[in-house]
DNA sequence: CAGTGGTCTAGACCACGCT
DNA sequence: GCGTGGTCTAGACCACTGG
């Protein structure tokens, strides 16, 4: 019967959308159930569901089993300063309160930091042996970070190193290692300048599973490669941020 | 029947994905069509589907009436190198040669750039009243900014000033006006610092529309806001860039 | 025109959350 | 327990693309 309109479930994500956009349905409120919404417009309920599926992917909804669709909370994302280094020096003296850029930032922000660190050693994937300028074969060691805030995963970083650069030191415990300087700067190679790169796109299944990233949602990925006075590289790392989590900041001089 | 294994979807997209992260299905080529899928793993066609829009969600596949699913092609997106400042001055002294910073940075990356600017006097939206520090009432003027690459379009920039700055100078004509130092300079008010920050979300309908803006894309937000030395915010620019055409790349000393 | 995906129906069973 | 969404089936008709 239906013809030249739009599609049914176009139809009924409008009708949604705008009484979110117009606050009719509030922020962590439920929206109408499908078997309502299917009931109402005469539909199946299938088409219901493309229509509410449809707005998860704008990012108005999350739903689940037993919980019905919510129109979604919104938040200010963090803001990560990506020109402020070793922000341990601020802290004091004691080694033991030492934090890295990222916590310390965090902290300062009012909110709560934690990082799980495991260190692995592994042949580096293709874009990450380019930037180290590495030669097949060549082994990187790897510092996996999964950085939380209030017990939320706020970040997934890796770091790479050129194994023979980092064979032996601290760099390769699995512990939250800090020095006054930085980490390289410690083991005697300081890093005289970074290039960041930066893109977003979809995540994939295993990260939103990792992430917790709700529908709807890109990630940044930052890769930070640190270079030697003379121009060697000597780390990239690579970070996975939802965005609904993180903004970026970069304070430049002209 | 089937119980606590992962959903017959999932299996369905991960081996669909797997094979094009393998490169057996490879950029721009059909994958296996909807039926024979079902047919295959024994299952009814909605339940293919929902693998398959997975895999769109996530930027692999591209799909519509008639045409089948294909993988996406991956163009490397270009590089917007936000440090470089002025390229105009080591393309020569004609002024008719002269480009922005950002025009240089693509012609030497070999691409051709072109722009279409437009001029206009506004109210500020919030987050730029705030940036730049305006009272209720302040007017700003508006330089827009549609750039293109080989006659796609690449980015919407706006840039915003302080009506009372730029009055009655050549920053008010609908043309790409460009001067050694920078256009601020040229009128007497040199940027000292920029503060930029850096978003990712999906693109509202406009955008889809104006920047052509393939599913699953997000877009990149990028506020820069530049400041005198003391400190007196200057301008606001506030720049969307898909995220399958760009990505950002800051060059920082540590 | 044959084959593809886009839309839609009318059922079904299950897992989960709440009260 | 009851209502919710999550998964799934077995059909159907349509619109579009391509050879």
């Amino acid at each position: 019967m239906p013809n030249d309109e739009r599609p049914l479930y176009e139809q009924i994500a409008d009708e949604v959308r705008r009484k979110i956009e117009t606050g009719e349905f509030k922020p962590g409120a439920p929206v109408t159930p499908e078997m309502e919404l299917a009931a109402r417009h005469g539909v199946s309920r299938q088409t219901v569901r493309v229509a509410l599926k449809q707005l998860a992917d704008e990012g108005l909804l999350t739903s689940g089993k037993g919980r019905g669709h919510r129109v979604r909370d919104t938040h200010t994302p963090l803001q990560w300063r990506l020109t402020q280094f070793e922000a341990s020096e601020h802290r004091g003296d004691n080694p033991e309160t030492a934090v890295d850029a990222w916590a310390a930032d965090v902290a300062a922000q009012g909110r709560e930091p934690h990082q799980e660190i495991s260190v692995s050693l592994a042949l580096p994937p293709p874009r990450v042996a380019d930037r180290l300028r590495l030669e097949p074969g060549d082994t990187v060691v790897v510092r996996h970070r999964v950085r939380s805030v209030d017990g939320i995963p706020y970040q997934l970083s890796d770091s790479y190193f050129p194994e023979p650069l980092v064979r032996g030191t601290p760099l390769m415990e699995p512990r939250d290692v800090t020095a006054p300087g930085g980490l390289l700067h410690a083991i005697g190679h300081p890093q005289a300048e970074f290039l960041d790169e930066i893109f977003a796109r979809m995540p994939s299944r295993a990260e939103t599973d990792r992430l917790r990233i709700p529908g709807a949602t890109p990630v940044i990925e930052h890769i930070r490669t640190g270079y030697a006075a003379d121009g060697a590289p000597l780390r990239v790392m690579v970070t996975i941020v939802p965005a609904d989590r993180h903004s970026l900041a970069y304070q430049v001089r002209a």
